[in-house]
DNA sequence: GACAGTATGTCAGAATACTGACATGAACCA
DNA sequence: TGGTTCATGTCAGTATTCTGACATACTGTC
């Protein structure tokens, strides 16, 4: 209770509110595609980490193995990804994208980029520069 | 594919990724307490907002209706908070924290302020304003 | 080679959160 | 009064995500 004006003044609040607000446009824009925003993420992902394992793209995506397993399995089923039978090597078993999965990622990048666009829409380019640095700030700060 | 360095210049996951690590802070923070982050967030808010409904409670935290029910009926298992038998007017029933939730909510508080602290530590005052307006006006934009 | 430490994938179980649907009560307008 | 609209609380069902645990495989060091 140091102020009157609640929780609204941390930066914490305003991360989380900020957060929620892009989560539900992101699901808004990505349902009609049959996507969710983490599925989509793990795609955007292993378009830029081709051969990706689970735990990879778990990291990726801030969700937790198991998670992410499951993800993926549900992606294979639907024929948007792909998995190695073993693993070259360790345990590790790379996934890569069909090209299903690389059509429906180009389609849903476009609304990606479009609700981006949006929230930043007002920011000047320094403004933008700010949030970023800020934003690195704090997750430096967070992780030990 | 705009960039070779994958989603990393993105405002919106610079936001997930500092979202993910406060999240897993304040859970580390508060799993000794027995409360998640929601959980806390609704003590938090019911501290705020005395007598808040369930629907109040779902907006403060960034719950669906359902998801805060279920939530507010486990604290008040654990006699954390208190609900009126009856809507006094409306259908909205009002919630306020017993003395037991107060108390745990005052030490709760003291874990979350010390994330909330060790997260903006390395920022200047200015660099906390501009990070506070342009979460703010990333929510401005997201919000229709 | 033997060993500890680390990383990975997976299983099991519980907790969490969502969408869809319905009934109830209030506010508003014709 | 009657009707529509909106907000609220709740039930049911599904999907998601987590923690805990275990076996497996690499990487060091000795």
């Amino acid at each position: 209770m140091n102020q009157d004006n609640g929780a609204y003044s941390l930066i914490g609040y305003q991360l989380k509110r900020a957060q929620a607000a892009l989560r539900s446009r992101m699901d808004d824009e990505l349902r009609p595609l049959g996507l969710t925003t983490p599925q989509y993420s793990c795609l955007e992902a292993l378009s830029h980490s081709p051969g990706a394992s689970n735990s990879d793209l778990a990291r990726a995506v801030f969700v937790t193995r198991q998670t992410m397993s499951a993800l993926l399995h549900s992606l294979e089923a639907r024929g948007l990804v792909e998995r190695a039978d073993r693993a070259p090597g360790g345990r590790a078993i790379p996934t890569s994208l069909t090209s299903e999965g690389q059509a429906l990622l180009t389609e849903a990048a476009r609304g990606s980029e479009r609700i981006e666009q949006r929230m930043v829409a007002t920011l000047t380019p320094s403004q933008m520069e700010a949030l970023r640095s800020g934003l690195a700030a704090c997750v430096e700060a967070l992780v030990e």
